[in-house]
DNA sequence: CGATCTTCGACTGTCGACAGATCGCCTTCC
DNA sequence: GGAAGGCGATCTGTCGACAGTCGAAGATCG
């Protein structure tokens, strides 16, 4: 990762990408959801939609079966199509799962002897992740973060975790956008990585879980504190606890 | 469940269902590759399947898409629509998957109190098992071991767990029906089930996620065994260890 | 005879139009 | 004046047709 340094890492033309308008309006779609340009119980009316995205219905309804799949909309026959509220339960039940399936991810990763190997990536995105963190830039330090646990989950090598890992990755960068950005210590959250990293390096199956648990489980019920706690779609917006973050 | 005994259990007029032809497509679809009627690897035109269902190829372009979504099955862009191949690799996947869920509900519905109540469902439900393995009605017991596993899920209270929860148990059918079907000693599935209520009931966290995990462990292993070793779709044909299923 | 180019066919991706359903408004009747 | 029922606007669900793409079979040239 890390920007790279030099114009000539990159190839000259950028590949052309011949993908169809469904996956153009899906991907889109999905990253105004999971930034929060759309906010929860935001209603979708698909004819205004296709006019402004400059397609005909039928791609976009497709993009639209595939998101409310993933349950990042949801649709009532005839009625219309919102964008899933988040109530605080959800948030806990969101972390709660993202907590188990990371937990797993890396006890199988020991378990397959790639404790090393992958401690050293995992190393490397944290030294990424300081960098952005000396820069005070939180965007990059979200995006290193994405990596780092996208990393961690490919790691154990179970393609059917990976897949169900996509939905809730999907779910977590939702929420981290809705609720509102605190910064906290930008190099806490890197240390807190890096303990995690050295766990797995001494390949020390019970102490990584218990990090990882301990790490977004406390994370989780940060975020759920500051939720409006009898349902609904938002953070409330009075002042957050401020420490570190993801 | 277990079948009610008199008529008058049923309402006298079946509910209208006023499903889409979307939701009448992809449950076909759906049910057809879950029981194995469609064979891994098999290939679907839409215009064909348009027509031999009766409907325009919209709504089914929209069912194919979800089942996409749920990795039932796999688009190549302007090439085709294939029923997923199940390796033994992704049995392996599926069933630690299962195994780490079922054991996270265990553990969360003990934890939220709830251990008495569910085991009493249960129980009901593994008596019914019971009359049904007396019977030695394979189709029965299956319908009612789904059962169980869906109110143990369920029971977990996670919403999220639930959901995705879906997709891993749609995988356990198809692999399930997939491979050659061995009854094995009925009454000892139903006593395997009846030993995790009890533990369950006894409000043992502990021991409730070994027996789980060693339930569902032992089944993949199993399963995966008779499974061809090198990849593709089907089990081999020869014979299989004949003891408790699932 | 073999390799490259060209056509052809079959299928997927997209579109515009029509059919069906729901909800709110208005009329009508008591 | 209030409630039931009809009417219409608006939106979703579905359809048939067209355009774009890919692979394979055949044609062309060395």
């Amino acid at each position: 990762m890390g920007l790279p340094k030099n114009i000539t890492d990159r190839p000259i033309l950028g590949v052309i990408q011949n993908k169809s308008l469904r996956e153009h309006v899906l991907e889109m779609l999905r990253n105004a959801i999971v930034n929060g340009e759309m906010k929860p119980g935001q209603n979708l009316v698909e004819a205004d939609l296709a006019a402004q995205l400059g397609v005909s219905r039928a791609p976009l309804r497709e993009a639209i079966n595939i998101l409310n799949a993933e349950g990042l909309l949801e649709t009532v026959p005839y009625h219309g199509t919102t964008v899933t509220k988040l109530a605080r339960k959800d948030i806990e039940d969101l972390y709660s799962i993202r907590s188990l399936m990371e937990g797993f991810a890396v006890q199988r990763l020991i378990a397959l002897g790639q404790a090393e190997a992958v401690a050293e990536r995992l190393r490397n995105i944290c030294a990424d992740m300081m960098r952005a963190a000396d820069e005070g830039n939180l965007r990059e330090v979200n995006l290193i973060d994405r990596h780092f646990h996208d990393t961690l989950v490919a790691s154990s090598q179970n393609e059917l975790l990976v897949m169900l890992w996509g939905t809730v990755s999907l779910r977590v960068r939702q929420v981290m956008s809705l609720r509102n950005e605190k910064k906290g210590n930008l190099h806490e959250i890197a240390r807190n990585h890096l303990a995690i990293v050295e766990a797995i390096a001494a390949a020390d199956t019970d102490r990584s879980v218990r990090l990882v648990h301990h790490h977004i489980g406390s994370t989780g019920d940060l975020i759920a504190e500051g939720w409006e706690k009898d349902s609904d779609d938002s953070p409330n917006t009075g002042p957050l606890p401020s420490t570190a973050d993801f």
